[in-house]
DNA sequence: TTAGCCTGCGCGAACGTTCGCGCAAAATGC
DNA sequence: GCATTTTGCGCGAACGTTCGCGCAGGCTAA
């Protein structure tokens, strides 16, 4: 019979399920016998147990995880949304993840969102359908409310980006961040420094204030022709040098402020042939294995995504272990970037000009 | 009352969800009544329909995935199961299947099998358990035996790897691969070629097999001592390359036969400051972002990532509209690489010895 | 000896959805 | 005007699991 049932299988004739019904007919039991065998209730002899447990194996009985949700239980799914699962760091972000919950019997469901919000609200809905266990977002720039809504109701953690009315988030202190930066170029002697960044994230917001800070402290004068804002893409990076160049302003120094920016920018900079650090300086954002290869070696602000994640992992399964209240007391940890010192940057040789 | 039951989800509690029941008792409906609305069902009246539409958005109603699994229908859930989501190609991979499948109404979940055949079987069983509709792996080295026959039993495509007595697979033609690389250096004039490779996968065999037929059409001889072996990482590359220069063997160029291998063999040239090509040549596996960047610019084989994980997308698909029994005609589908010439490769300068 | 407790197991309801069946009332065919 | 079909909806079972409750039989304590 068993036999027969393998070879059927190995047609690829799709078999119904073997469930506890099964199992309790086949050892003469009842089904909540069976039940509480396989969930080691204390009320259960060692002996059916062990029987049990025997039969279930030779069946190749697996739990229906949609009955036990629906009688209540968890889904033991968390799911992660992110705008592009093919950037470094949030792939990055999905392997520590992944491998984290899954020690803790929880599985990682993946949601791309494309930082569209109407993507992201739809991928939600469907996260509600399922009765996922928890999420760990990283929101797109302009989140429907219906979307905060719905990640109210359930357990969640946000991670670099943050929906200012929801509580528990992880990230960067973005400010600092290029403050450092901007202060590693300031002491090499460098005044007339650029700003190619981001305005539409309150991350790349925050960035910018970073760079107006560092200027303005160092009582430097900021020409906002060397200040260039746009979306955190690769081709906005491109189109900025192409200005920066076009422009024949005076910058002996670059400052990126996203990843791809710097991505955009750095490939520019080698395809015009400019020289760094010679020429002109760059401080990137966010390190990774091509920031080592590219040119001279990229000076760049080193982000802990390692850390954060983990952070993140730690108190989502915090959360949903002792499923207090979100919202109460929520837990906002805000991380230093590391300036990665290379060879992209140096004292301006002269006032020489980028052209 | 809804104002009241949404402030409370505003303050983290967790509410019991609205399910159809709750409309039913709203409207002054029956349950199978709003069921059948939901799901626009013809013997339902168009003024019915709108009520119970009205009445679901107003109160907040999703859906339970479990229950409609339960009842026997598909949790809409595809896995794709792979051993390190970090990797470029894969996290490739992961970003088409999920948005390809998202407009077929499926979702992507997410496993990390490590190539650990334990970790695959066990993610294996999670799936099962979860009634997954379908299923994209790359397969590890040596697959339990019972992960096959879990497999065997619902809709799947392997990608790239393949245990071979399943059926659908889309994958590269390995051997041809390395054959065109050889044959390039050949060309070129390369006689002392090494090969850096892998030979614990079937694929890294196939490729091996291809360095092989290629010089021996040539009608060249094979030095074994310039052939080095050993898994697909990165640590293995980077040690290949120092066996290599200590054993003072003459070669003149360099395949790599692994991706991660590629990976260290160049980051051990630039290291030791090999000169390429001047001093040696070297064809890599996989193009990507790096490759461009690298030294000169690195000549490689271009994988056809893309057009193979949507053709695999657009198989399981197809096999889970049709619901045909897996297993007759498998669809098996080869795609052959492109060999992208950059500056790594270039004529032998004369005999001389990589030291 | 009797009252109370522990052990080991069965009964049956509930979770939310789907769907076959049934049953009126309305619409149609002749 | 009667028979038949169509329309619109309700009843109740089923999916697989969990869990409160109940019920024997054996045990301990007074």
């Amino acid at each position: 019979m068993l036999l027969l049932l393998q070879s059927l299988a190995h047609l690829g004739i799709h078999l119904p399920m073997i469930t506890i019904k099964d199992i309790a007919r086949e050892l003469g039991l009842s089904i909540s016998t069976v039940g509480r065998a396989l969930t080691d209730h204390p009320r259960i002899s060692r002996e059916t147990k062990e029987r049990v447990q025997e039969a279930a194996e030779r069946l190749g009985y697996v739990a229906n995880t949609a009955a036990r949700v629906m009688r209540g239980g968890s889904s033991h799914l968390i799911s992660l949304l992110v705008p592009d699962i093919r950037s470094e760091f949030y792939s990055m972000v999905a392997h520590i993840l992944s491998t984290g919950f899954e020690s803790e019997g929880y599985h990682l469901t993946l949601s791309i969102t494309d930082d569209d919000p109407n993507r992201e609200m739809q991928q939600m809905r469907e996260l509600m359908s399922a009765r996922v266990a928890g999420v760990v977002i990283v929101p797109s720039a302009n989140p429907r409310r219906e979307t905060a809504e719905m990640l109210s109701k359930i357990p969640h953690v946000q991670l670099l980006r943050r929906i200012a009315s929801l509580g528990d988030w992880f990230g960067l202190d973005d400010e600092q961040a290029i403050v450092d930066a901007a202060n590693h170029l300031i002491g090499l002697g460098h005044k007339k420094i650029a700003y190619i960044g981001d305005n539409t994230f309150p991350t790349g917001k925050a960035r910018y204030k970073g760079f107006r800070r560092a200027m303005t402290e160092a009582g430097l004068k900021i020409d906002d022709s060397l200040v260039l804002l746009g979306p955190p893409e690769l081709k906005f990076g491109t189109e900025a040098v192409h200005k920066l160049v076009q422009g024949r302003k005076p910058a002996t120094a670059i400052i990126t402020g996203a990843v791809l920016v710097t991505l955009g920018v750095a490939e520019q900079l080698s395809k015009l042939n400019v020289k760094v650090p010679n020429q002109i300086s760059i401080v990137g954002f966010g390190d990774g294995p091509w920031q080592r290869w590219w040119g001279p070696g990229l000076t760049t602000l080193k982000l802990p995504i390692e850390e954060i994640t983990t952070g993140c992992a730690l108190w989502l399964l915090h959360r949903l272990k002792t499923s207090r209240q979100q919202g109460k007391d929520p837990h906002i940890a805000v991380s230093p970037t590391t300036l990665v010192i290379r060879n992209s940057t140096a004292a301006p040789k002269s006032t020489r000009v980028l052209r």
